[in-house]
DNA sequence: AATATAGCGTGTATTTTTTACACTAAGCGA
DNA sequence: TCGCTTAGTGTAAAAAATACACGCTATATT
């Protein structure tokens, strides 16, 4: 701190590990680099924050700029700084994390060419990554892992109104395991923050299940209290 | 990350958070700055990275020049690097803390001449610190706290041999709620993580106590399995 | 030697939470 | 109307968490 230059200016990137759920699969947002190094690799979007920028102001900028996606709100949850991470010197790198709903088919655009496209990739299926992300990306699927088992994080994923199957298959994808699906009702209505509706399903040819809404207000009042869903 | 000089050096320093537990009392590592900016204040050891080491080796190197300790293994918690955060620039800051047996008194000499003195600090009586170093502490603090929640972290900061009450009022003190005995005792030994040894308390004027060991084996066992403290 | 003192060490009953487990109901499509 | 597929439901047993109080023992004091 004490032999700091009077005036400098510090040289550091962020990279988004972006989740969503679709289709009953958990998939991250990649980006197909269009620039040296690693030309032509998929990567996590990220970039160098500017200078007069917040690092999550960053964040947002830089998602917005490789993928189109906007008003993303991410937590940071590591910072990567191997000497060996950038062929150019070590950048240290602040690794960010947030889940979203998949309206449908969310556009895709990057707004720059530094990415050629922007997609998105079953967890399942993750392609070997630029520099060291893919090391960034399971630290934050590990972080995700972890945080919805006493956090309903879950909800994020999915759409508004949602059914308990779709809500408990996402429990079972993220945590990678089979949940019973009694246990799992009981434990889930039993913390009150999801409002039945009546709405059911539409377009499915079987039995239309009833819809829900995760319930931000009662959440809120649970908040202190943090929830469980790992244990069974 | 694209718009890169082709070499470039990185700006960036460490902050260290050291808990201790002594006489009862949750302590923290702070050093009093001898140079501009915040001459004179207490801050958290920490400085910059150098351009060929690890930000690991870096914490490690830096508490032991600011304080004298050596072979602390820290852990990361979080980055800050808001604008503002120094006079002369954003400089990001990686925050590690550590959580760290005091044997007697450990000698605290700072090894430069950075900082005037370091010294231990009830965590309830912190000053105001240098920089945003409050912040740091604080959050520092939280993710200990959650911490010993569902991992036993406690023992790091317990000389090796110690007695349950001692063990107990360290999570109280953390946890900053009292704690029933039996129900501590009966939770705690029920993890069998901990080896009773043939000894007892010396030099108390009452009935001595039993000691125990942390028996990092049998931890390493459950090691799957979190353990919970915080619930009661 | 007797007594005071301070913290040690222990058990049980109750409540709450977690787990295991299987069938009928409803809606759609052929 | 039959067949298929998923929705939706309850109970009993086990495990974990909680609430709660007193005799014991080592030392210090007189």
């Amino acid at each position: 701190m004490e032999n700091l230059p009077l005036q400098f200016e510090s040289i550091f990137s962020v990279d988004c590990v972006i989740f969503g759920f679709d289709e009953g699969e958990l998939k991250m947002l990649l980006i197909e680099r269009n620039q040296d190094p690693f030309k032509g690799w998929f990567a996590l979007p990220g970039n160098l924050v500017d200078n007069k920028e917040s690092i999550e102001e960053a964040a947002e900028r830089i998602l917005y700029e490789l993928t189109g996606l906007k008003g993303i709100f991410m937590e940071q949850y590591h910072t990567f700084g191997e000497l060996g991470r950038h062929p150019h010197g070590r950048v240290l790198t602040v690794a960010y994390y947030a889940m979203i709903r998949l309206n449908g088919q969310k556009e895709l655009k990057p707004i720059t060419n530094y990415a050629r496209q922007a997609v998105w990739v079953n967890v399942k299926e993750m392609p070997e990554l630029a520099f060291d992300h893919s090391k960034i990306f399971k630290k934050g699927f590990d972080k995700i892992r972890n945080k919805i088992s006493y956090q309903p994080i879950a909800f994020e994923l999915l759409p508004e109104k949602f059914t308990l199957t779709q809500l408990q298959s996402l429990y079972e994808v993220i945590l990678n395991k089979k949940l019973d699906k009694r246990n799992f009702r009981k434990k889930m209505l039993a913390y009150d923050i999801l409002k039945e509706l009546d709405e059911k399903q539409k377009g499915v040819s079987y039995r239309a299940a009833k819809l829900y809404k995760f319930d931000k207000r009662k959440y809120a009042k649970h908040f202190n209290k943090e929830l469980s869903f790992a244990k069974e």
